[in-house]
DNA sequence: CTAGGGTTAG
């Protein structure tokens, strides 16, 4: 379910927020807001993460590390569906004097946008008058991002249509074009969104390599690879800053057909100066998983500095496909100790497996670790999947401690905590 | 002191 529909339901029980302050607790002493910011990112737990963000949010620091951390707060409680409480942290920051700039007030739009209130980000943005902030493209690009975040593709165009006449200081740029394109895209139309590209080329607008990025790749996903052949080409010919985004989206589709035309690609990237990041790699695991190629694809991810959230994900997710659960356990714990533990699916698929081959005790261990880190709507969904499976029936109460192994991992955890 | 938009779902 997208937060966007949780929120929609959300509104139909609520009509008023409450304040946040009755239910957090503050957090002992003043942290810094990298510290902060490295903390938010363990903690899945939404009271955790506003009391970190409280205990960090007065000290002085710069906008964007701030800013990143609020997001990061957002979206735990968003996750929660604590939407008034979201509600409350963002509309404290009003009170803020740096409300008066643009830029300031737009990080709260965007924040709403995260948590896909998108009707508050609009709220926000209309209330600019009274706040005595001035309204520009700027803050008309973090509606159109919290409406894309929220959604709302089609709302893009409708609003590319109506607010620059509206609002006479609000004249759309490249990054409003290139929002304007991700919604085309985001709604299955790369058709449109080229047709866009070619009245900016047309208005003098520039198309930005971020743009093109994100047609090229909506091309490749709807299956025009033609289209989308022909479109890297005019990029090259254009002499286009080429980054390692866009390779990546060549990688994806790349992964699609085989190792080997990944490998290729990986390396005219780096024939361009280029260096192939932890994205790239998990293209060539992913053609190597999708191929059955399980050994190749775990000798990719073990040659990985900085595996990522996706890597653990697409990994374990194949390996439990191809029956190889010891060895997925093996993984995830890894990804318990790095806080990237994959999705729900892909622990099911684990825990199943696991239980499958009467290895209780794994699963159990699987299982906490799980209810640990999944936030409180999904571990209520997964305590589900434990009575079907049984995993704690009689016959298997006996042994409620977890593997040695899994012990580990929450023995780590809670050194974290500290 | 000029942000902000683009890539991984099996």
């Amino acid at each position: 379910m997208t937060s966007s529909r949780l929120y929609l339901r959300f509104l139909r029980r609520f009509s008023t927020a409450t304040g946040i302050d009755s239910q957090t607790t503050a957090y002992p002493g003043a942290i810094t807001m990298s510290k902060a910011k490295s903390k938010l990112r363990k903690v899945q737990d939404p009271d955790k993460a506003l009391a970190i963000y409280k205990s960090a949010s007065n000290n002085s620091t710069s906008p964007l590390s701030s800013r990143y951390a609020m997001e990061l707060t957002v979206q735990r409680l968003a996750k929660s569906q604590r939407f008034s409480d979201i509600e409350a942290l963002i509309e404290s920051h009003k009170n803020n004097p740096k409300i008066k700039t643009e830029t300031f007030l737009s990080t709260l739009i965007r924040s709403y946008g995260r948590a896909s209130m998108f009707d508050h980000a609009m709220k926000m943005f209309e209330e600019m008058d009274k706040l005595g902030t001035p309204r520009t493209v700027v803050s008309f690009n973090a509606l159109l991002a919290a409406c894309l975040h929220s959604d709302l593709f089609e709302r893009v165009p409708q609003l590319f249509d109506e607010f620059p006449q509206r609002y006479n200081n609000i004249t759309p740029d490249k990054i409003s074009y290139g929002m304007l394109i991700k919604s085309y895209c985001d709604s299955g139309k790369p058709e449109k969104a080229m047709e866009i590209m070619r009245d900016m080329e047309v208005k003098g607008v520039e198309v930005t390599i971020i743009a093109f990025t994100t047609i090229l790749g909506s091309l490749y996903k709807n299956g025009l690879v033609d289209e989308a052949e022909s479109l890297w080409i005019e990029m090259v010919n254009k002499g286009c800053d080429l980054d390692n985004t866009v390779y990546n989206v060549r990688l994806m589709n790349a992964a699609k057909e085989s190792p080997e035309r990944v490998k290729e690609l990986m390396e005219e990237m780096s024939s361009v100066g280029l260096k192939p990041d932890t994205v790239s790699y998990n293209y060539l695991m992913t053609a190597y998983c999708v191929k059955g190629m399980m050994s190749e694809a775990k000798k990719v991810y073990e040659g990985l500095e900085q595996p990522n959230a996706a890597t653990f994900r697409t990994l374990i997710f194949h390996l439990c496909i191809n029956g190889l659960y010891d060895q997925g356990l093996t993984v995830f714990k890894k990804s318990a100790i790095v806080h990237k533990i994959p999705d729900f699916k892909t622990c099911k698929h684990l825990t199943e497996g696991l239980v499958k081959n009467n290895r209780m005790e794994d699963a159990r261990g699987v299982a906490r670790i799980v209810k640990k880190k999944f936030p409180p709507r999904l571990v209520t969904e997964w305590k589900k999947l434990e009575e079907k499976l049984g995993l704690y029936s009689k016959g298997n109460a006996a042994a409620v401690s977890s593997s040695s192994q899994t012990r580990e991992v929450l023995d780590q955890e809670r050194e974290d905590d500290v």
